[in-house]
Parts: structure tokens; C-alpha cells; sequence
DNA sequence: AATGAATGAGTATTCATTCAT
DNA sequence: TATGAATGAATACTCATTCAT
């Protein structure tokens, strides 16, 4: 469990996560308004519903934070990977269909993405290399349906990189979206962007949406 | 010019350029090293060689140094397209010589693309519009190419959107490093992103390199 | 409560008042010496008898301690006033009595007067007005003794001067003292200003000490 | 000469004169505006139509300017006491005229008459002095023509005492405006003022204006 | 477990003054 | 004489963290 590696002097494991889940949701309105820097662990604790005292029962630095942020976010991540994802009957269709609920989640959380990109680094190096950890577990995930998908018609490496551009036009949707959310929409944004990538696997069935 | 944005109390336009440059040249190297909320003013005074009085003579707030560093990765960026792009005879060949160019210079900027994607919202709204502005000219260039290469056959949003694509997957190179640099090589990664790219577009010759 | 136009981080209130009755002593005893602008709000926290940040949980500039100073001090001056003042039978008499004990008074204080004489300026407006307001709030005190005390022989305006006349003149006993306190003792002075006040009034009593 | 109190490194005598008069004008300007804490020796140099450096090549110390202010305002109080004191023909009706005059003075020069209140306490202790000496003389000019006028029918110590009062409240319709300007006209306040001064004078002439 | 008062290192910015040109 | 670039000590205010209750 992620949350493990953060210590509370709170010996009640339900209590902590309760305390925790209050953080998150907290810390991450505040950080989506003014950042990581910007945000004091007194505004933190004020959101959270509780005193600063208290706050620091269930973290040890302000940066404990940021790690139950990011946490959090992978883990929403992740598990729409999950339910998206259809193991037993891998097919090009299960990669649009993974891809698409990708990029819906990717529109839902843009506040939260958005936070991750501009304050991962300032987490310190060993928990920096976790969370790092978990991007690269959701992108294998997603690497992972590219390969059964096509049936192995293209190597590894191609895959990786593929499951890596998916990943950041997923990501990119929120970041950019001063400059794409006034030309697409949504959906709009979906279509392209899948159709782009159909046209570069190597896929035999006809491309009957070449005009878009 | 951009710099007239940042007022200065030295009136000497050449010695506040020369200042200005070794601000630049000093704060890129602290902000590389430790984000631009964990570098101080006196950093950055020290590094760029003068007293923590001088700096102040030629910005009025810490954001100015921000901007400053902005400003020019964004005018390094736009040199390098600018001098890539062929206006004269558009072809294809331009096309990928520009996106080779624009990666490799991608690959020599890292820090420097990191310190942007992580910092710009730290600017002003003010300051931001006019930074945010700038890649919106830069992606239009990109765009540009791709419309004339391909001679009209692709819409304008398909058009903007992979330029937008290149954009973010030569920065991804930088910030993504972690990930990708274990795999690839620059070379191995520029190939197989141009190779992707021309499978995406619609042209008529042959693409032999299918397998990579 | 004056107090509470200064916000306070700590709640508890006999705290804030107990703490800032420690500001406030220390601050005079610093702004007798050095004036407010070259006492800085580390020397206030010290002699204080607490840390730069308490000082800062319990105002939020340095200008709330003058202000709180401020306000002291004329508190002080109403409480002497009205304790003076004897509202069901007025009498020249206890006019003479209010100005002398008035007089005494500004003795006692008159470094702190000289503390508002200097200092009031450096309030913002908003602030300042609230502290004019008070010396207004005190002239008419004054100027309500002399009313009633003559029986209303004498017109508002006129009264409002004479109140205003002496007001300052108790204070001119603090900060012109290099010039009047070579020459007076302080029985003295108070003895030939209320000689010649009343000299001035309308009253009908002979005037047996014309000498002085 | 006062201004000899001040050094410069700038040998021609006139040149210095005129400067400083720059500065004081300038000076005076902001003073009035932000007080002599809150204004910057570059805001009087600039207001004063020269350059930083030129400042410092005629004074010493901000601490100067000051003292050159403060001087040339007691220069100005001087000149309108002495013409408007009548030596050869001392009486009750030139004392008037004096004090007339002197409160117009002080009604147009207000603003100065504040500086002076506010600042005088930043000067270092013997250029203080200095300036004392400089308000005594002029207390002892009034007094003087006092006594003359009242032809020694009152103690030196009294006449003292009422110089001093006529002193400050001249200056008290400058810096009590707040209170007293609404109130009052000036020409209100001058004869009120003098109409109470005279009642107290041992004079044996008849006073028909008693009701005011 | 919860609280919140206390702490003090840390930081951006200002400004009087100097001095080479 | 005049200039203005350079300097760095000084200072108001913040905020993560602790700890007694």
C-alpha cells in the first residue's frame, strides 16, 4: 500500500485513511487553484476540515501531501485502465475502446494532471522514483493491449513508444487546452486522435474514415 | 522586442541586454537545478556574477527572471524552426527535415523545456498570455509546413493537431526522459516518430520502412 | 473594541490582549528612543519578550503596532479625563481641576505623546481617521466641561478653541520641552496657563492673583 | 551661514546655492507628500531636475536635506516676523499685527510646518540643536515684542509662556486642520485667537469686542 | 487524538551611498 | 561638475514544523 510509505502517529488504520482521504480531496482543490508552492499546510488543514496540529498527526512534511496527491491521481488512473481493458479478448476494438475511456478520464481529471506534470518534481528523489514507477506501470498496461491487440505485429520498442504518445495526447488534452480546447471538442478530439493512430498500426482492415 | 516588457532603471540598452543575458544564463542553470521556487534572488544574483542591488536593477520582481527565461527558450525554438523550414519548396523531405531539426534541438534544451513546461504558470496571467502566445506562433509554424508539404490534403484542425503532436512528442523526449531514454536512442526515437507520423499522413508513395 | 480592527491568528482573546499589552510596552519603550520607522519589527518582537513570528500571529504589519500604540495611549488620556470630569456639578472649579489633572497627565506621558505627534501620519488613512477621530472625541470632552462649567456664556465655537487651545498646550509642556522646562517647573506652567485661561474666560469672580 | 554646516565637494559658492535651493524645492514637494522616511534620495534628486550622483556632490547625507529644509523654513518664519515687527514703535496694535502676520504664514505654509513637526526628531542630535535654537530665537523675537509692547507690565517668564502659546497656535491651525478647518475661516481663527490672547494681557484699555 | 500557540530560519525587495567615467 | 551603474546591509513578513496541553 503507496500510503504506507507516508508515517502518522495515528495508530488507527481506518482513522488515517479517513484523515488522508480528506487531505487529498483538500489539498487537491487548493493545489489545482494556486499550485503546490503556493499552497501553505495551513490552508491545507483549514480545508481538510481540521487543525494544522492535526495534520501533521497524519503526514510529517508538506511534501507527505503532495505524495497523497499524486498517489491518488494514479490510482484513479489505473483502475479506469483496469475496468477499460479486456484481457480475455484482446482486439483493436478493445484498444479504441481503452484509449477513449483514457482520453474521457484524461478530460475529467485535466485540474489534476495538470498538477502532477507542473509538481512531481518536487517531490524528493526515492518517492519521485515511485510515483515515476506507477507512470510507467500505466503505461506497460497500456503497451500491454497495444501488443496483444495487434497480435505482436510490431515490436516492442514501437509499442512503447505508441502507448507513450497516447499517453501524453491523453494528458496533453488538459495541459494544451488554452490552445486545443478552442478548436476541438472533446469528442472531435478523440475521433482525430484515434483515427491518426489507426492509421499508423499495422492494421489490415480497411480505413473507411480516411476524409475524417 | 520582449525584454521591453521587463522595465529596467539602467537606461544603457546594450549593458541591460548584456546583464540580461547573464541573468538568463544563471538562472537557467539554478532553475535546472532546483525549480525556480527553490532558487532565490540572491542565487541567482551570485550566479550570474554581479551583487544581489545589481539584479534588481534590471528586473523589478523574481517572475521578471522567470519571463526572461522563457522568452528566450522560446526565441531559440523559433530560430532553429525558422531556420529549418524551407518556404520556397515545400515537400515532404522539408517536412521531416524540419520535425529531425525540431527534435534534436529538443534533446539539447531538455532542462530548458522542463523549466517551462514545470514554471510558466507561475507567471502572471499577464505575462503567461504573451508566453503562452508565443507557442501558439510556434505550433502555427509547424503547421504551416505540414499544410504546404502535403499540398492542401488535410484539413486545418487535422493539420493543427499533429502539429501539435510533434510539438508535445519532441518536448516528451526532454520530460520524459526517464522513460524513454532507456530505450532509445535520439536517432532510434526520431525515426521511429517520423516513421509513425508518415504512416499517419496522407501521402501516395510508397512507405517501404514499414517494419521499422 | 479598538482591538478589534487588528486581526489576530490566535483566537483565544485574553491571550491577544495579554500579548499585545506586552506590544505595546515594548513598542513605546522603542519608538521613545528610536522613533517608529528605525525600529524594526525584530527589535519590537525581543523586547517584547517573544519570537518575530508570535509578534506576527497576533497583528499583520508593522503598522498595527502603532496603531495599537496609539490607541493606548489615548485610551489612557480618556480615562483620566473622564475621571476628572464631574459631570453632575460642573464648576470653573473642576474645570480647573480637569486641565490641571489634564496637565499632569501629559507630565507623564510625554513620550508617547511625542510618539503621536511624529508618528500618527504613517497610518493609512482609514486607520488615521479612526485615531483623529478619538483626539476629536477627547477636545469635546474638554470642550463640554468648559460649557457647562460657564453656564453657557460662551459660544460653541469659542469653546471648541479654548479646548483645542489647551489640548495642545498640555502637550507642548512634552514636546517642547527643551524650550519650557528650563524655565517651569511643571506647577509653575500648569499655575500661569489655567492664570491665564481664566483671564480669558467670561467669569464674573474677581481675579485676585492678576500678579501671577 | 547655516548651509555651511553642510559640506560639499563642489567648490563654486553659487553654484552650491543654487543647487540647494533645487533640493529644497524638490525636496519639500515630496516631503509633503510621503514624509522624509518614506521618500528616496533618488525621488529628490529626480524632482530636483539632477542626477543621483549631482545629489550627492552637494550634501553628505539624506540627513542634509533635511536640515536644509528644515533651515530654509525657519529662514522664511524669520523674514515675515521681522518686517512685520515694528522695533522703533512697539505697541499693542503692532503686537497684533505681528501675530497676524505670523498666523498667515503659517496658514500658507502648512505643509512645511508639518515636516518640521514630524521630522525634526530624525535629525542627529546637534544639527537638532541647531534647529532648536534656531525656533527659540524665533519664540524669543515674539516675546520680546511682548514686553516691549506691554512695557514690562509682565513677568519675562510669562511673556514666554505666551510666546510659546502664540507659537504653536500658529502651528496648530496647520497640523489640527483637520479639526479646526472646519470650524473655522482663518480670519475666524485669528480673531478669536487674538481676541482670547488680549483679555489675558494686563492691559487697560477697554475691550468692546467681549461677546467675540 | 486533537488543538493551536510558538518558533525562527528563510526570502524578496529597497535604498542610501560610492566611485569610475 | 555631472552621471548613473554597482553595491550590500537592512528589513518586513511568511510558513513549515513542533510540542505542551
Amino acid at each position: 500500500m503507496a500510503q504506507d510509505r507516508i508515517l502518522s502517529s495515528v495508530k488507527d488504520v481506518e482513522l488515517v485513511e479517513k484523515r488522508r482521504n480528506q487531505m487529498i480531496k483538500g489539498a487537491i482543490a487548493l493545489f489545482k487553484e494556486k499550485g503546490f508552492h503556493r499552497t501553505t499546510t495551513r490552508e491545507i488543514a483549514k480545508e481538510s476540515g481540521f487543525s494544522i496540529g492535526t495534520l501533521y498527526e497524519y503526514i510529517r512534511t508538506k511534501e507527505d501531501v503532495l505524495f497523497l496527491v499524486c498517489d491518488a491521481i494514479y490510482e484513479k488512473v489505473r483502475d479506469r485502465l483496469e475496468s477499460a481493458i479486456d484481457l480475455e479478448n484482446p482486439s483493436v476494438t478493445n484498444l479504441e475502446k481503452v484509449i477513449e475511456s483514457y482520453f474521457y478520464l484524461m478530460d475529467e481529471m485535466q485540474e489534476e494532471v495538470l498538477i502532477m506534470y507542473q509538481e512531481v518534481k518536487s517531490l524528493k528523489k526515492d518517492t519521485k522514483e515511485y510515483v515515476l514507477q506507477k507512470e510507467r506501470d500505466m503505461v506497460g498496461m497500456l503497451e500491454k493491449v497495444i501488443v496483444t491487440s495487434l497480435q505482436d505485429k510490431i515490436t516492442e520498442q514501437d509499442a512503447e513508444l505508441l502507448a507513450n504518445n497516447i499517453f501524453i495526447q491523453g494528458q496533453m488534452w488538459g495541459f494544451r487546452r488554452w490552445m486545443l480546447q478552442k478548436q476541438f471538442t472533446l469528442e472531435n478530439y478523440i475521433d482525430r486522435q484515434i483515427h491518426f493512430l489507426m492509421k499508423a498500426l499495422p492494421i489490415n482492415k480497411p480505413q473507411p474514415d480516411e476524409a475524417g
